[in-house]
DNA sequence: ATGTTTTATAATATCAGATTATAAAGAGTC
DNA sequence: GACTCTTTATAATCTGATATTATAAAACAT
């Protein structure tokens, strides 16, 4: 496989635009045209289709694409090595806020620690996540998913338990358990419209018949909780959450486990430190299961 | 880096001689000298130097051709993945007779029976192990290494303690335990000289003053063992062995454990099929330490 | 329809990389 | 040391893969 025509798909993958890339790689679009085409021949698959006016890459073209990305990150990783005797290949971790505060914070310290790898942090939703492990431009991925994509390959963290915030002096925190039948009539602090969680709250409540409002939308844990904070209104959180004072969280059984996810691109073939930061954030998760085991 | 220099030097690498591998790239030789040129400038090391009438690879060298290598399988794994669907990237594991018989079994047989992967097992000695390591004609690497050599990176396996086998109804099979000097001018199977575990029986005997000679020189423990059951001599071997019927082993505290571990190369990026492997290894290794603490 | 943008193909040009030829270097032989 | 044999290294030349320019074809917007 010539790695000049991986290169060449991989600059014209990022735009889906012969012109532009091949003005980004100083050679003219025809030639590019060629290379692709080469390589599509070579591979014996076809790498991209016309959708409309548009290009869009096929299934096998984005996995070429992944492959071309990592094949060039290990080439960097090599060639800096054998030059200056380190190797700074970014491990690209991409999560959410919420992931990030509660669940990682051990484990990418003490990677980051280790100073073996750069460590460059995503912060994005389940769809992004998805789609930058995907294209190849994130290595790993943290983030709850019922069903696992086809090209994803994912290997259980933490799975915790939804909760109820509210306030210390709430009537309903006395309660040790909830059901969601106590949030009749109560004013919820939610995520806009459409984002997963709050779709799982719509179709969880209506399927239990409580009526309920919204107080404010807001996304982001901590601004959900700060708005609780506020006294606007009630908030569904993941348990893992840390709460600002003044705050208690009760277990609202009713509700699913979030399961926590390692993800990665399924067949990929990613740099050493990949490998161990991936081993890291599982070990992690084995402390953080046995520490909340007895609690929460 | 362009991908034709790298298969270039790769085949080169395996001849150490231009004229013959530019026969077997099916192009002249000034043409291969050229690229090899062209890469070397490229990375900014010389990637080889004479020696006498001979060529030999500079230590840039060896880890280039390395690098090659593994390029080359990811990308054959890559693109046969792509074309058929599977992936036919065979893993490479090599180790000593003794390894396989006693110590890695469980492993292979979980690994094999997944079937994601073929695994091509080579036998080897500590040197010949390193060698295919360092060179990538290796994935992974067991063996028994008192220092790890520079490029490589181990990971322990077990430490197996050291036992003298010996017939049931033999004198010294009576005994709990046993010190060196019980083994005065008793008549020991031994390995060849020169081989590792015979430079370490030599030393530590005449270290504890013990004088003893050779029954019969054999090579692997299998063969060892065979000779203490025909009554020719007594035997040191690892404890982890399996002992014939009509044998016995008693432990040698005074004699170091015998440390293996897993090898692979430092810095190696080696296929998905190689991690999971390695896992396998060393997962098999915590179950094998727990059932033989409380044996053996 | 007409204009605009982009992909795809054809015709031509150029330069990277191939080849042949040969010098240089090392090791054995007389 | 002179001669031979083998292999690496460099120079001169040539060829073809890959570049470029030009342009047709396609898709959409106005």
């Amino acid at each position: 496989m010539r790695s000049d025509w991986l290169q060449a798909f991989l600059a014209f993958s990022e735009s889906m635009n012969f012109t532009h890339a091949a003005e980004g790689l100083h050679i003219s679009q025809p030639a590019l045209h060629v290379k692709i085409s080469k390589l599509s021949d070579w591979l014996g698959q076809p790498l991209y289709r016309k959708l409309g006016r548009n290009l869009v890459l096929t299934p096998a073209g984005e996995r070429v694409a992944a492959y071309a990305r990592e094949e060039r990150e290990r080439s960097l990783a090599f060639v800096e090595e054998l030059r200056t005797g380190v190797s700074r290949a970014p491990v690209m971790l991409c999560a959410g806020t919420g992931a990030y505060l509660y669940l990682l914070g051990p484990a990418i310290s003490q990677f980051s620690g280790q100073g073996d790898w750069p460590l460059r942090l995503i912060t994005g939703d389940r769809d992004r996540t998805l789609q930058l492990l995907l294209s190849g431009e994130a290595h790993l991925g943290v983030t709850a998913l019922d069903a696992v994509p086809e090209g994803i390959a994912a290997e259980d963290l933490v799975a915790v338990e939804q909760v109820l915030a509210l306030p210390r002096d709430h009537r309903l925190a006395r309660r040790r358990k909830l059901r969601l039948a106590d949030l009749q009539d109560q004013a919820l602090v939610v995520p806009p419209q459409d984002r997963p969680h709050r779709v799982m709250l719509n179709q969880m409540l209506a399927d239990a018949g409580v009526s309920w409002r919204v107080a404010v939308e807001a996304g982001g844990w901590e601004l959900m909780l700060h708005f609780v904070c506020l006294g606007i209104g009630l908030a569904i959180v993941n348990g893992c959450c840390r709460l600002p004072p003044g705050l208690v969280a009760k277990p609202l059984e009713a509700l699913p486990r979030v399961r926590y996810q390692v993800l990665r691109r399924a067949g990929s073939q990613p740099h050493a430190g990949v490998a161990e930061l991936r081993r890291r954030l599982l070990l992690n998760s084995d402390a953080w299961r046995s520490q909340t085991d007895g609690g929460v």
